[in-house]
DNA sequence: TTTATAGTTTATAATAATTCTAAAGTAAAA
DNA sequence: TTTTACTTTAGAATTATTATAAACTATAAA
């Protein structure tokens, strides 16, 4: 990904390019798989990547704006924290109980038969598939 | 539901029937409909109903008492509460975002037709559909 | 280029949900 | 009944998150 790219994540999310944001912004999005993390997870690995230090707040600033600019997604999972995900298209979840771990599932390999209708007047915005995993 | 069963419920749980357990049992589980509730709203709906207090340790001690005995499933939610349900079955679940509001669905009502395979050296431990709904 | 402006970082305080503590009370055993 | 172990409770502590406000910094104006 090039600076360019990380650069247009920061603008489309409404922030000024400071070196916090463009680290956060590296960080996040210049890898090729889905990064799955909370934000004591992302503050703890970038106290080891990078030199320089970031203010919780900072992270908690910059990953919301992300998510409302739709560059990340946010999951439900079991637990107090709260898990951001990369990976915004329509995906599913493994979640692997013993290591608190989500991994992908692509939405093409889940193929759902029967669903029930939507409550009256309701209608579906989406299905989420989540797989709990056990060893 | 009868008393004895209500006691049941405790005896099952680890729990002396007290009156505070027995009014937070009774008020849990002598229904017909599956109950979505969080604590603060379980508190909430105490209070109005009976008559005496309940400090909110004692409903958390509780609540969690039964959940841990398998009386009551935890159920994962957008947002920062933690919620209950008194379904224990395997079963699935509408979620209205409009009114925070968690609908049954029953797992006959839902078929899978395709599912990835586990990951090395995982198994499957059950499949959740969760379906979000708007208006 | 300076200078002004609006936006940003940060440490720290505040809040919200949950869990812990320890003293006073109660159910059940002896 | 008396004793013992368990329970309730108010309040303190903890954890995740959000708010605040003072010291900075990117960008727009001059
Ligand atoms: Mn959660
Ligand atoms: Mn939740
Ligand atoms: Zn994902
Ligand atoms: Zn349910």
């Amino acid at each position: 990904m090039k600076k360019e790219d990380i650069f247009k994540k920061l603008r489309s999310s409404g922030l000024r390019p400071t070196k916090q944001r463009v680290e956060i912004a590296k960080f996040l999005f210049d890898r090729d798989k889905t990064f799955h993390f909370t934000i004591e997870g992302l503050d703890n690995l970038l106290a080891k990547k990078t030199t320089f230090k970031f203010a919780l707040a900072t992270i908690y600033n910059t990953v919301h704006a992300f998510k409302k600019a739709g560059h990340l997604n946010e999951v439900d999972v079991r637990g107090k924290k709260t898990y951001f995900d990369t990976n915004i298209t329509r995906h599913h979840h493994f979640y692997d109980n013993e290591t608190s771990e989500l991994i992908d599932i692509d939405a093409s390999e889940v193929v759902i038969q029967k669903i029930p209708k939507a409550p009256n007047g309701k209608k579906i915005k989406n299905v989420e598939v989540f797989i709990n995993l056990k060893n």
